[in-house]
DNA sequence: ACATTAAATTCGA
DNA sequence: TCGAATTTAATGT
């Protein structure tokens, strides 16, 4: 359990919600903290948590049957995922693992039903953050298809900034080209590459241990043109 | 893989 | 507590 003010610091859905629901929220909430490199939550098992990343950076990947492996999505802080799983009570179909030292926040299957049930305010949240999912998923099914390392960035980038799924991101974030190519799936020299080209377009800006995004419609765009061109 | 540069840390005053 | 020196981390090629 948090205190309010520690649960409206790392809970941005916990806002609107009512004095009942914000308590028992409250009361259920447990942080936890792993090394970097460390797995937070292993495929196929424990989906009884819902997951915010207080502080860090893990990265979201599942592993198909042939042993290829995709790497989904980079969850910074103020993001939560693994409502579709929790939801459905479902095991688990992807890994976390950190990328860096990371605290995150977990909820209980059990008080995440009761919210989702009792409570007006957490089911409007729900509903635009599975929207904003399913939107998501959809550009990944066309990001499958462009190799190419810049579009790949961009698109990774792009899904980082989101600000339905992450609250209190600015356009500047705190990440490494390293990190930021382990989540793309390319080598930390393409990724470098990739990024000094978005910058040459004047897309974002480059900075030590982190990167300022200037145009992320144009960022978002990046994907979609890829995509589209390959296609046929 | 290597050279360069930025940041974090240590150390001495 | 300030700043220079050293070490570590990130970037660029």
């Amino acid at each position: 359990m948090v205190d309010a003010e520690r649960l409206r610091t790392i809970a941005n859905w916990s806002h609107d919600l009512e004095d009942e629901a914000f308590e028992r929220a409250r009361n259920a909430v447990r942080e936890k903290s792993y090394r970097q490199g460390a797995t937070v939550c292993e495929k196929d098992r424990d989906s009884r948590d819902w997951v915010g990343v207080v502080d860090g950076l893990v990265k979201l990947r599942a592993l198909s049957e042939d042993g290829k492996e995709v790497t989904f999505s980079g969850v910074h802080a103020g993001g939560w995922f693994g409502e579709g799983s929790v939801l459905k009570g479902e095991r688990r179909r992807y890994e976390v693992v950190a990328l860096r030292d990371t605290t995150v926040a977990l909820l209980d299957r059990g008080t995440f039903m009761w919210l989702f049930e009792n409570s007006a305010a957490f089911s409007r949240f729900l509903v635009g953050q599975l929207n904003e999912r399913l939107g998501y998923f959809i550009g990944l099914v066309e990001n499958d298809r462009m190799l190419e390392p810049t579009a790949r960035i961009a698109k990774a980038l792009a899904s980082m900034m989101n600000p339905v799924l992450f609250p209190d991101v600015g356009d500047h974030l705190k990440i490494t080209q390293e990190e930021l190519g382990l989540i793309a799936g390319v080598s930390r020299p393409i990724a470098n590459q990739a990024l000094k080209a978005l910058q040459g377009d004047g897309i974002l800006k480059l900075e030590y241990g982190g990167i300022t995004v200037i145009e992320l419609a144009t960022l978002q765009d990046f994907g979609d043109i890829g995509a589209g061109e390959t296609g046929g």
